[in-house]
DNA sequence: ATCGGTATTTATACCACTGATAATACCATT
DNA sequence: AATGGTATTATCAGTGGTATAAATACCGAT
């Protein structure tokens, strides 16, 4: 009688998809900002950091400790057992959150034709055979990226996606108007050590490449990071905004290899020469190279037209 | 005994949101596309346009008759009785749906500062008083425009608004990269007949303008359609929708007057140039127009700061 | 002053059910 | 063939109660 409740709950604290999201983005920022092994984190910190409670973030703390990615410290609390190259590997094996799965299997399937232009509620709930509640969930962050919104009467609209030749193109249009733009705004001013780091995730990216197969999807999301972290340093939110979504648009269909750009290589010599240029604040000189850098990546991608969606259902 | 329940469920029909909302689209769509009085307006062609089904058209049409709007024809249907100006009166006097002024009333409150930067669900019921299904269509609508999104743990968090001159001249920042970019695009064909409707209601506004008061949401509106449509032109959807967004972020602070631009007449003058320009098929100096005019604009807004929102509640 | 551990409060997710209403099928008329 | 009128079906919004989990307050230790 003398084990109960008390063990139990704390034994069974069961860590579910807020704590696994939590996880990635703790790892994610490890990574990021390069910690060393044996940096402590702080459940405070993390929190006011992540926008969210301790509650979540002791729950996710837990679950990295079980994954040995962080471990116990004698006096209470955690501290961080991995760094680098090792982080990397951790944040493949977290287990994504099931909203997240469905995320990604609907914009697949809207890409392959599979979705109608309109669908309602319940018609996907039978489809995808999810709650409401996580279905709901990934509608309004579709909803919130752009790719669909809430009809007026009953049911869902979803836009259109980057699968054909055209769109692509007019992705690109927006990314040449905005990205140079960015460089030359006033208030740019360069990330020195995220450019730095950049710099040598690409060397390093470029010498691995020759040794072992390259990875299109390790390459897109250092491509999407480096454009990003450029658009940042503008300080302009609207400029970061409006290429994370171009970003996100690309991701889906690149992760599924509906579009492929052969230049990994020469994309990734460009986008050294973008950083040097920015890191001895050659503005100019960055602007041009990225508006090249666009135009070259523009013209190489090839896109792998989806068979038409002739409206089902 | 004869005067039963059809006749009440016919009698009591009441109107709900969806067809005050409905009613105010088609209104728009009649004023917009020039519509005669005596048009005759079908069920299924709205039904259609508007993205739903025939019954709330027919809720909305029935509205409109109430208001002589539409009058019902002798053989069924409807026809407009209200052309140009006219609708415009009406429109103005078609009542909000409730979850568009809590929207409204919402941004209002966050631009003047009276709403924090992070906010529960169940405050928000409290402060507003709204069921949570209407709460929540608010909410979802200002994430998808990008001003609020879901937090990850409880609550929402809002972002910034264009609430500070620095803001302000981001938002332009960002126009002066797209609507020039736009104009030179490859795939720009110019809408010869919205062109020539908005010169025409650019030059009522400018006569109209030293007769009466000048209408500070006539205007805005007017400009928001003129920049819309010209971003339109570029056959490029991303175009359009961060105009689309920049404009509905400006329109919220000049509605309210929080920015004053003084430059009306001036203003509406060099939209008249640069629609000409793009009458007459010259693109290149209309984009160099368009930048022009974006940048006056810019040095010439001023924004009265609104109190800083020391983060309340 | 800051941290981790714990307890308490509060908010939201979930579920089933109900009524309202949008979508749709059908028919008669032109 | 297209339209309006009508009836039927399906979807969705609203409700309330409960379970889960996030937010927060508090405490003792460093």
């Amino acid at each position: 009688m003398s084990v109960t409740r008390f063990d139990l709950v704390a034994k069974f604290m069961r860590t579910n998809d807020l704590h696994l999201e939590l996880s990635r983005q703790i790892i994610e920022l490890c990574r990021r900002d390069g910690y060393p092994s044996g940096k402590r984190l702080t459940e405070r910190g993390l929190a006011k950091v992540l926008g969210v409670s301790r509650s979540p973030v002791r729950g996710a703390l837990k679950y990295l400790a079980s994954k040995h990615v962080v471990a116990a410290q004698p006096g209470g609390g955690y501290a961080l057992k991995r760094s680098g190259a090792q982080l990397e590997k951790h944040i493949g094996q977290v287990p994504k959150a099931t909203a997240e799965t469905v995320y990604l299997q609907f914009l697949k399937d809207r890409f392959a034709g599979g979705l109608p232009d309109q669908i309602s509620e319940a018609d996907l709930m039978r489809r995808y055979n999810v709650p409401r509640g996580v279905l709901l969930k990934v509608l309004h962050r579709l909803s919130q990226e752009g790719f669909a919104h809430r009809g007026q009467g009953h049911g869902w609209v979803f836009h259109e996606v980057l699968n054909n030749v055209g769109r692509y193109r007019q992705s690109y249009e927006v990314r040449l108007a905005i990205e140079p733009a960015a460089i030359r705004s006033d208030n740019f001013r360069p990330a020195i050590d995220r450019f730095t780091r950049l710099r040598e995730l690409h060397e390093a990216f470029l010498s691995a490449n020759n040794k072992r197969g390259k990875s299109g999807i390790e390459l897109f999301d250092l491509d999407a990071e480096l454009h990003e972290t450029i658009a940042a340093s503008s300080n302009n939110p609207f400029f970061v905004e409006i290429v994370r979504h171009q970003n996100q648009l690309r991701r889906i269909v690149e992760y599924e290899s509906f579009a492929v750009n052969e230049r990994t290589d020469e994309s990734c010599e460009e986008h050294i020469n973008i950083l040097d240029a920015l890191l001895r604040d050659d503005r100019e000189w960055a602007a041009t190279l990225m508006t090249r850098h666009l135009e070259l990546a523009r013209d190489a991608t090839v896109v792998f037209p989806a068979q038409n969606s002739a409206s089902n259902a």
